[in-house]
Order: structure tokens, then C-alpha cells, then sequence
DNA sequence: GCAACACTAAACCAAATGGTAAAGCATGAG
DNA sequence: CTCATGCTTTACCATTTGGTTTAGTGTTGC
């Protein structure tokens, strides 16, 4: 379950982009073929292919050709490790968040 | 409290590289200088500086110049967008794990 | 005053990103 | 068989990114 470094960049890098965000979101309801993704989009489906492919290099999608249509799923857990160094983070962030403000609260 | 589409990207933006998430880590004990900050890593201050003024622009930390010195500290909070988007992500991610779980068991 | 220090800004560079257009390659429909 | 469909590949382009060096700017220490 230990992720490297270099999966967190990819991984976060992959968010990085409203139109990946959405496709990650278009996908909790089922799967999606790669056509089926672009529609929303005003944007060539070369162009969608390569956003399929970031998420799919990022782990956060499985794609599987079946005839000549390339569906697309969600990669149940995939986005934990991203998760957890948030989680981990943002516990100390909110320790530092109670020092102050009981420091604060010790001054007053 | 309402996160916009765009911060969201300059968050996850800024969390895709290691050096960025390093200095997060390291804001953790308390503020730093830049010096402070570049001391662990082969790079420029001038480097150093640009990471964070994207950790900034990125609204996760937040600076100030005290004489030539420049003292950084985390933004309490601040990660929060970016913790709530992946929550609610994950959240259908696992519902869509658990039908799948409870349709294969249907079908076993 | 003046030198060392801590950035900061400018110019530059290579590589990555996000897009396009156009051609190619299977495959499914008729 | 033929042809439209659904990508995929290639080549190309502009912009961004992560780094450098060099040259400032404003402090601080002596």
C-alpha cells in the first residue's frame, strides 16, 4: 500500500485539469466510451485521447478496447494514496491550527 | 467555502511536485525562510523561490518579509478544496466498488 | 560606510503540456 | 465489399514549467 513519491505527482498532476476532474466525474455513474467523454467537450477526440491516457499512466482509469471503441472505468481506490498524504498533511496543518490558537488564547 | 473549478487546479497543480510537497512537509514544524526551505535540496534559490511563490499563488501558504529575510508558514485550511474533492470522489468511488462487489457475489 | 546576505527580477533554455490537423488502421454495419 | 466509425499516430504549434545564470535591490553586521 506504500505509494511513491512519483505516483503522488503523477496522480495530482492528473487532477491538475478541470477537463480530467470532469471525466473522472463522468465516470462514477458506469463506464464510458472515449467519444462518449468528448461530447460534453469542445475539443478534438485526439485531444480527449491523450486526457484518457494521463489518467489511465496515473492509474486512476482502466481502459479496455473492445472492437474499435475504447471504454473507460474508474479504478476503484486509486485515488487513496493522493487521500491519505492530504489527510496526513492537513492533521498536522490543523495541530498548528490548535497550537496557535490556544497560544493565542494564552496571551489574551 | 465554495471551491471554484480553477483553484482547484492551481491546488492539485502545485501538490504535483515533489519539491512543493516536500516544503509543505517541512512547514509543518513551524515557518521557514527560503534559505531554510532550499537547504535539503540541489537547487537555486532563485529555484526555491519560484516554488513558492507557486505554493502561494496556490493560496497553500502564505509570506512575509521581515528586513531581507522571507518567513513562510502553511495556510491553515487551505487544503481543504482539494481533501473535499477527493472525498466526494472517492465516496462514489467505492459505492460503484460495492455494486460491483454485491453483482458479482449475485452472480457467483 | 561598506561588504556580505537574502532574496528578486530578467533573460534564457530544454522539456512537458494541451491543443490542432491530417493521415492511418481496424472494425462493425449495410 | 465498401464505407463510415472510433480511435490512434504523427507532425506540428504555442504556452507553461522547472531550472539556470547574471544582475539588481534592499538589509543587516561590523
Amino acid at each position: 500500500m506504500v505509494k511513491h513519491e512519483s505516483s503522488l505527482s503523477s496522480i495530482y498532476g492528473a487532477l491538475a485539469d478541470s477537463t480530467r476532474r470532469r471525466i473522472l466525474h463522468d465516470l462514477r455513474t458506469g463506464e464510458r466510451t472515449v467519444s462518449e467523454l468528448r461530447s460534453p467537450h469542445d475539443m478534438t477526440l485526439a485531444a480527449m485521447g491523450k486526457h484518457v491516457a494521463v489518467l489511465e499512466a496515473a492509474g486512476l482509469i482502466r481502459t479496455t478496447k473492445r472492437g474499435r471503441v475504447r471504454s473507460c472505468a474508474l479504478v476503484p481506490g486509486a485515488l487513496s494514496a493522493a487521500q491519505s498524504w492530504i489527510d496526513e498533511q492537513s492533521r498536522f496543518w490543523n495541530e498548528r491550527l490548535d497550537s496557535l490558537v490556544s497560544h493565542l488564547e494564552g496571551e489574551a
